[in-house]
DNA sequence: ACCCACACAGAACGATCGTTCTGTAACCGG
DNA sequence: CCGGTTACAGAACGATCGTTCTGTGTGGGT
């Protein structure tokens, strides 16, 4: 009796993502999203509602699966430095590798919405309070077993890092070599150890 | 025989570098710079070209001022590690007190526009190299009077320290309150010390 | 097989963008 | 004081934006 919808919200989603993270919001329009997903306008809004919702559900989907891809692991008892450097390592990866300049979503909303999109600053410093929350965890562990300096306030240094994390993407966004950005997180990381 | 103009080029284009700071390029409209320098269209594109030119013409003054402000005085040989301290703190105040959220104009720039816009990006990273190599000279002045570790190495340490400037901006874009910035300050500049 | 609700593709709308054009008034050398 | 050059204010242009609307065709329950 009804016609079934022919796209997968979830790559679509996918695909938003992709374009909000290497473009920003207002750089990417609605036309891009439709030509990169292959959904119709009428499908976007219908499943999406505007624009502005996308970006928002594309945002959360975003610093989710980031969260579980590279920091869930910190919450676990185990966790070590090396977890937090390959954290490191991966935004690297997934900001030089990939070929159309994928950048961090967050760091760009940052920049881009927050100061006069309360909503969207709420939702931003909710997940980068979650990042601080998990680097602290993680170094307590580290801590723990001797990795970093035994009288390191855990706390303060899960902010740090996640402010470092932040500065690393926008050198990596100005461009500059791998090289420097490694030499960023050795920096970065070398402040911790004993 | 001509009628002479009627406004000062450097002042509007200071007005262009805060509206540029505080939105961006592309949400930062023709129309806002006539409001708020009360220039007409044609004194502006018959001064300035057009919108990209005076973008490049106000991030010039944007860096070339900070530049001047901030970062000769790590050039000079009694330069230590509270003059660097001090640049820190002084962008702190600069994107927490004004009232209208100015943000780092570099920072947004590299987040914006460097991936898609081979010259700006290289603009950008001119300024920010300039920035790492005055930190490593004011470094090397703070070594030499034992303010920070003897094996430092300074070149590395000041490109850390301009990342962790940009981290700083886009932790305070993202509206963290001050002491979560002070905090961050300390962190970076104590992992420097003995 | 049929029917109709609904997803589709794309035209259309009003707003806003960067830029150019036009008519008017002001300035300065003579 | 006058004439002509030029800066001015704002209308106008085409392009593009987010969003809505329209007409078409398809898919699944009966």
């Amino acid at each position: 009796m009804v016609r079934s919808r022919a796209f997968d919200p979830a790559v679509a989603l996918s695909r938003a993502v992709d374009l909000f993270s290497s473009k920003g919001y207002s750089e990417t329009s609605m036309d891009d999203i439709v030509k990169a997903t292959g959904v119709s306008r009428y499908g976007l809004y219908g499943t999406f509602g505007n624009k502005r919702e996308l970006f928002e559900q594309a945002l959360e989907r975003y610093a989710d699966s980031m969260g579980k891809q590279s920091f869930l692991r910190l919450l676990e008892p185990d966790a070590s430095l090396s977890h937090i450097r390959a954290i490191f390592d991966e935004r690297i990866d997934s900001m030089c590798n990939n070929g159309e300049s994928r950048g961090c979503m967050l760091c760009h909303t940052a920049m881009e919405m927050a100061p006069h999109d309360h909503e969207i600053e709420g939702v931003l410093q909710r997940f980068m309070k979650r990042m601080s929350k998990a680097f602290a965890v993680g170094l307590e562990s580290a801590r723990e077993r001797g990795e970093v300096k035994a009288d390191l306030d855990v706390r303060s240094a899960g902010e740090f890092l996640t402010g470092a994390i932040f500065g690393l993407s926008v050198l990596a966004r100005a461009g500059f070599p791998k090289q420097t950005l490694d030499d960023f997180v050795d920096n970065t990381l070398a402040s911790l150890t004993p």
